[in-house]
DNA sequence: TGTACATCAGTGAACGCGCGTTCACTGATGTAC
DNA sequence: TGTACATCAGTGAACGCGCGTTCACTGATGTAC
């Protein structure tokens, strides 16, 4: 059952897709080899014709899914705010945010993973450094990680607690309250 | 080899000390109840006399070590968050903040474990917004969780980095920018 | 261009290991008299 | 207070299951002529 090399790269970018939705959905360990190339329509003994292991494939899709956030990279930071601490995305992790999803997960991980994660997140802090207003570079920069520290903050414990009410105001406060800064910034 | 009383409540309590400080040293899928139970000084067997069950232990276990955190209540912001966001706070997760450590792994346990998380959570942000300056409590409120929010996901970004250098840029730069904000809205 | 053969992507059964959990047993504790 | 017995916390071997990984095989693709 061999298939043309169009194939099994179509193949290859099927199994990074489905193992980043499903790795930001249920994480590392939950996820099994066997789980991400049925999700990919293929059987599990050939997922060592792509990857040489399951820690392979999970620092390949940590680039990948840090990669595919350059795609909708934010134009306008107040309108990216409003749009990444809401209830739809805390509750679309499979799609969305992969620093939120995976950064805590990654301490645990191999170097390689970690890797590909401080090279998406150098490139996220670069992209919303553009952004920031500030009289210097440096002073944009921080201003950039602090951000992008809070919201991911914010998303990851607004996920952690599960259906407390506290879960809505975590992610309503810590938006008002950036935006507030940003405008005493301004 | 029946045990007293008073000997099996330290059993316990030691059980969920080592508990508190192997999940979040490695998280709760990489340690085993065997761990748990050998670093407790006891074995594996005996383990179910405790608990129901390894999901129990982590529900309990999270429930312990937010209420740990009581103890060292701050009682100044600004001496809080320079100890927090420092080098030697990211590399000893295993005694550090249990937010910082366990919030991104919560997303995928049992309710109970959730629940005891929301508990721990509410109370940290309740000490912080007696802290905060600001005219009303919504106001106070909001910058405890923004605060809160910026200083968990600059702990967890810098811990999913590993030895890249941006892991000391995130932590200096998020207290020295929160530090700025804390200036302004003063 | 057509044919024969080598290659190799994917299949699915099997392996080995580790983990959560169970259980018969042990012997110190707690209790009844 | 001392003695006899029931209780039960802890032990360690065993069980069963699931997962990462391997491997002999299949049959379509790619290539040599």
């Amino acid at each position: 059952m061999r298939v043309s090399r169009e194939q099994m790269a179509a193949n290859r970018a099927r199994i990074l897709d489905e193992a980043g939705r499903l790795f930001r959905e249920r994480g590392f360990d939950a996820v099994t080899v066997a789980d991400v190339m049925n999700a990919a329509g293929l059987t599990h003994g050939g997922f060592y014709g792509h990857f040489a292991s399951k820690d392979a494939l999970i620092a390949a899709s940590v680039a990948h899914s840090m990669a595919s956030q350059d795609a909708g990279e934010p134009t306008d930071f107040a309108r990216f705010l409003d749009a990444y601490l809401v209830p739809q995305h805390r509750d679309a992790a499979a799609q969305g945010c992969p620093t939120a999803a995976l950064a805590g997960l990654l301490r645990t991980q191999q170097p390689a993973a970690r890797t590909a994660m401080a090279a998406g997140l150098s490139a996220q802090i670069d992209r919303l450094t553009a952004l920031m207003p500030g009289d210097s570079d440096a002073e944009r920069r921080r201003a950039a990680i602090g951000n992008w520290s809070a919201m991911v903050g914010a998303l990851i414990l607004a996920r952690a607690v599960g259906d407390d009410p506290m879960s809505d105001r975590i992610l309503a406060d810590t938006r008002e309250w950036l935006g507030d800064v940003e405008g005493q910034a301004a």
